[in-house]
DNA sequence: CGAATTCACATACCGTCGGTATGTGAAGCT
DNA sequence: AGCTTCACATACCGACGGTATGTGAATTCG
């Protein structure tokens, strides 16, 4: 058997695994023998792909935030206006960001695991990009009043993060209505009013 | 000696210096015998106390989030408009969590150490009930649009906590400002324009 | 006022964890 | 064919969170 192929196909069973077991339980709570244990292998092939348990999880995340980035910006490029797509993008994320396992991984574990600044880094290359880049545009244009961009996606993202959190715990039918609602007024108050 | 007394002053040392240390490195980085040391007590006077580490580390967040929601009530109690008394907490709720301190322990490692859900009943009990009452109280006035309120204040305490993450790392002197002022004209925004 | 009891810890110990050092056998190269 | 490489497996370690038990001073009771 190819060499290089089986490597490959180690290290893809070890992230799978330990993105399942960590959006499941908790960085935490898995321990390297029950992911080594998912992927068949053994701690010794962890360890020759992996210099620790915090740098496989890191992937995780990266594997994670990337599909959260891209669905966003599909969600975006639906649209040829600049604020409709600053919109789709907002719904996209509050909507992917919903499933369990993106939480616990991205919004939950991935601050206090990796450190607030690392994370903050790796978010800013996936999905808060495209929300900084939008609402740039938006100001270039004229659409958003003229402001500083990094303090007001920080705001936004902020926002959207808890939000999606709060959401995948209520059990009332009508909340992500009322969240989208009030989150459609919030970006709609951007708007400059000159 | 009084027993009593000394019972108490042995819990608020280990509480005290369990606080310093997990502000400092991180509630996965700090262990036991690190915490005992510093209270000058055994590992058998903690868990005489507490029931587990993540129990002592419960306490720990209980008293940080109180703290802060008592600052945040008093900064808006030096204001007798509603209107007045919302933008004040929030401001000061901004500048009371830019301490590393209250950050690390309440931000980034009190969702993933405890759960995200009891750490959002914490929240509640404390500060984010505030932001939920003058958020009502104004919609009850007419001040605010009518609508749920839940949400909102979400979204808010959201962007606020995340905000605060920001400010902390941020190097220059002017974010603090510009993120001041795109809150207040988040916030203004919410104002009923009829 | 002394014996009995309670209680606030201290001591000693355990299983499990993340991490490491070393062994091994098949695949690739010469 | 034989040497080398490399992708793991095996065996082991110190440290950690947690527990079971011991102990001595403070309190209670007869």
């Amino acid at each position: 058997m190819d060499r290089a192929r089986q490597r490959l196909e180690t290290r893809r069973a070890l992230v799978t695994e330990a993105r399942t077991l960590f959006a499941r339980h908790g960085y935490a709570a898995v321990s390297l023998a029950q992911i080594v244990g998912a992927a068949a292998v053994t701690k010794g092939a962890l360890y020759h792909h992996f210099e620790s348990k915090a740098a496989l999880f890191h992937v995780v995340v990266e594997q994670v935030q990337q599909e959260v980035g891209e669905r966003v910006a599909a969600a975006a490029d639906t649209y040829d206006d600049p604020w409709e797509q600053l919109v789709a993008g907002c719904r996209a994320f509050l909507a992917v960001s919903r499933d369990p396992e993106v939480q616990r991984i991205m919004l939950v574990d991935g601050p206090a695991v990796l450190g607030w600044n690392e994370w903050r880094a790796m978010d800013e290359a996936s999905s808060a990009r495209h929300l900084t880049e939008a609402l740039g545009t938006l100001i270039e244009a004229g659409v958003v009043a003229r402001q500083p961009v990094e303090p007001l996606a920080r705001l936004l993202s902020g926002a959207m993060n808890e939000a999606a959190l709060w959401l995948a715990r209520s059990t009332d039918p009508d909340d992500l209505p009322a969240v989208t609602e009030a989150l459609s007024r919030m970006l709609e108050s951007l708007r400059d009013q000159r």
